[in-house]
DNA sequence: TTGCATGCAAACCATTTGCAAACTT
DNA sequence: AAGTTTGCAAATGGTTTGCATGCAA
């Protein structure tokens, strides 16, 4: 479960169990909306919980660091949050704007041609998704 | 040359041809640093060229718009613009912070594999290029 | 007890906006 | 002439910062 394995990991790497990174995990397992650090913020507020905006984006940036969370870039106003770690492009409707999972083994091979070592990645696709295109 | 086929598409879209346009382009035409709107701004201003903010700005938009350039999201603090639209990863150097092209025909797989039309990508990948592993 | 973490409000900085003047067509 | 586009400066909005207080270890 991403919650056990999360809180593990930030105690492996040094970081305190608090309040704040907990309810922030706990919002994030299975959590497929890639949420912005706002939509965190008030989701977390409107359950009971006093939490600040410094701390969310402070826990974020230490899963980050941490590789428990990714960041993703799929909204150029806003950077977005995914519990999912493991390789799947994201395929953004532009009409209804969902954002689209995809795990695909076609990752893969674009990761292992790189002239480097890889530590990280983010495929964004944009376009219409099926559903949109039936309905027009 | 992108230069003229820039210009053109903009007519053909029912732009106007002007002076802050024509920098731009020209600036773009073949630039492999992926500048970000203020480094144009601050390079356009040096050649003894008056330009705005906003126009730049504007200007990038509607390039985009038009599809004659992409806007890339590999650094999450600024935008950043690419002439080049044709297939190809951004390969992401941690240490030295240089953004490496790859023109790789492992692209075209993921992105037929889209439930849906795509309109534009963005392939971002974070690591450690060789030349800095050899240094290391 | 010892620092790391939180919360607040102010600061920051990339980007956007409103509007009058200038320019392309 | 008509309608875009530009330029300026002010506004916006996401993110970061400084510092005193609180809390996990």
């Amino acid at each position: 479960m991403f919650k056990d394995i999360a809180i593990a990991a930030l105690r492996e790497n040094g970081y305190k169990i608090t309040k704040p990174r907990e309810w922030i995990v706990e919002y994030l397992d299975g959590n497929k909306n890639h949420p912005t650090a706002l939509e965190i913020f008030d989701d977390i507020r409107k359950s009971d919980k006093s939490i600040s905006f410094a701390t969310v984006y402070n826990t974020l940036d230490t899963l980050v660091k941490a590789n428990i969370i990714n960041e993703i870039t799929i909204d150029s106003q806003s950077s977005r949050y995914d519990p999912d770690t493991s390789n799947h492009v994201h395929f953004l409707c532009e009409k209804c704007k969902k954002v689209i999972d995809i795990h695909s083994d076609k990752v893969k091979p674009i990761l292992e041609s790189m002239p480097g070592k890889v530590s990280g990645f983010d495929i964004i696709v944009r376009g219409e998704c099926d559903s949109c295109i039936k309905k027009s």
